[in-house]
DNA sequence: CTGAAAGCGCTTACAG
DNA sequence: CTGAAAGCGCTTACAG
């Protein structure tokens, strides 16, 4: 491998002239440049890596902390960020932890030790942010909540305008002619270290000012079953729900997983979708477009929450600029899993 | 931030005292040891990783090439893996690549830039190995292909037992009463840059066996189609499949995710399954579990495959070991695709 | 068992 | 515009 000293001694000129070539500074003769890129190219030249890091205390790469693991959605986006990232030539890596871990937590030790240049969040709890994310001090962006009321201006969000999409959803249950209809999943208000800008949150909020604005009576007692973001958690709560509440005629799910779990508790418990009841579920999975019925749901733009958030990493990362909180477009798609109610 | 500078002039000791007791020498006191690692506690030292890594010219990182990100079932074994290696205190970087890409390539570049301490291959064809793994110099795994025989004395490899897994599957059909069975998926052979080790070429093995041990005749032009990992892959060529070759009563498929897609042209073309056409699957994704109807499957042991190729790189990376090839069991899980053929 | 010192490969004031 | 030199925080022969 060479170093910098072998660039330096072939190309004639000093380590300090080859290092500020290669950091691109401007105050290099054009002749200079020109011969060392030659040697630089010639012999391969790549810079050590851990010298610059330890020289300038900061690591060249960017982390990703992905806040549940099960999420299917999330695993989507994290293909998306990873895959920007790398056509940018930058280097991410990875943080698994579960849904119960606290994501700043994580991050304020990531940071600590490999010093990474930015940090990426998928999925998590405005709640700790705004606990702890004041010991962070890199550059970072939250994806899937809206970070905006907390006030940190090295913390950007991009997020799908939950509260819409989610309304959005219900009114095509309203629109079939549904007067009863239960949610699944998400936290009312304040719940269990939840916080309202959350999406669980803000998709139930969405949800509940539709059925208000049409009419509908809703019981969250009643009508409403918490569940975690997985098919294994809807296939239970959405049993729970209906045994308990057995005159819904449609279910609004606020993930793909938890519908589809859903979708096959209804199976199991002999009710057909969409005949005896009707799902629309949230996030436009693969599985969503493959499953047996075809599940009507809001489709997030995956890839363009992936892009915008690590183009913007990237420019904080190199330029002062201030941290921007934005919602992306999403889509209706239908399935065959909503229909009319009964008689 | 301290640093080991701190630590000496705290303890009392030189730093190279401190070094050795932080990297657990054995030529330390006891006395040195605990005044040592009292104040180390104290002041909540972490060693410089940077400083490490450029004095030793090695990462503390170990490096995951995850190819084909569309995978369901390496996602979940990549879920396995990074949990694992978080539970041992060691830390991962993720590279995801196209099913497309050169791993090994990639991973040449990797070692280059990162100089991780191992490798671990997610997926991948040994014909990339074959022909350039022999530029790696670190402990490596790959998980889900046989390496044994590409005689790597730095390469491990975990896999699923697919030729006897596939025969099974395969075995189930035809204990059923189906003689007309279509394969969809895989490579026959040594196509495409794959080879025999190759779990997909692995699996079309075990079933033409079984198939040939059953006395059912097969005709690869007719009865086989390739198709891509993922549920749109085999969304497709099972349409296409069963178009060209209308009189098969049953289906397997080497992925769940291609089984799925299968399942669901089945039903756009008019067919039921298992009425009128039986499906089994092979890894024992979550999504099979909760399709309708439920996918009978062989039941790869993620978790397990993980943590023993985990084990066995770590194992590796601090002590003089051999590589080893080893196959995890599976099982078959029934499901509701699968029936007797009509009449 | 311990300390003093070299050196890993860089970047960056400082001088000219 | 360029070079010489300090120093980032470690590890590891070397000497005692």
């Amino acid at each position: 491998m060479a170093t910098i000293q072998d660039i330096a001694r072939i190309s004639g000129y000093s380590i300090g002239t080859v290092s500020r070539v290669i950091n691109n500074r401007a105050d290099v003769s054009a002749e200079a440049r020109r011969k060392i890129e030659e040697v630089v190219r010639e012999q391969n030249y790549q810079p050590n890596s851990s010298a610059r890091m330890l020289r300038q205390s900061i690591s060249s790469e960017i982390s990703i902390v992905v806040r549940g693991v099960r999420n299917v959605f999330l695993q989507s986006l994290l293909e998306g960020v990873q895959i920007r990232i790398r056509d940018n030539g930058e280097i991410a890596n990875v943080q698994f932890i579960r849904e119960t871990d606290d994501e700043v937590a994580v991050a304020v030790q990531v940071l600590q030790n490999l010093k990474p240049k930015g940090l990426i969040f998928l999925g998590g709890s405005t709640k700790n942010f705004q606990e702890d994310f004041s010991k962070i001090n890199v550059p970072s962006v939250l994806i899937s909540a809206d970070a905006s009321g907390l006030g940190f201006d090295n913390l950007s969000s991009f997020t799908t305008d939950d509260v819409n999409a989610a309304a959005r959803a219900v009114g095509e249950l309203v629109s079939q002619g549904h007067r009863r209809i239960g949610i699944l999943g998400g936290y009312p208000g304040d719940a269990e270290g939840m916080r309202p800008n959350d999406s669980p949150a803000q998709r139930i909020r969405g949800a509940l000012e539709e059925l208000e604005k049409s009419g509908i009576a809703f019981d969250l007692e009643r009508d409403y079953e918490e569940s975690p973001f997985s098919a294994e958690g809807g296939y239970h709560t959405a049993e729970k729900l209906l045994l308990r509440t057995p005159d819904l005629t449609a279910i609004f799910a606020i993930s793909d997983s938890i519908a589809i779990g859903a979708m096959r508790a209804f199976r199991d418990m002999g009710l057909r979708v969409p005949e005896d009841i009707s799902v629309v579920g949230f996030d436009g999975i693969t599985a969503a477009k493959y499953s047996v019925p075809r599940l009507a749901t809001i489709q997030q733009d995956a890839t363009l929450l992936a892009n915008k958030s690590v183009d913007d990493l990237l420019m904080r990362i190199s330029y002062e600029r201030t941290a921007v909180h934005e919602k992306i477009p999403y889509l209706y798609v239908n399935g065959e899993s909503v229909a009319q109610p009964r008689e």
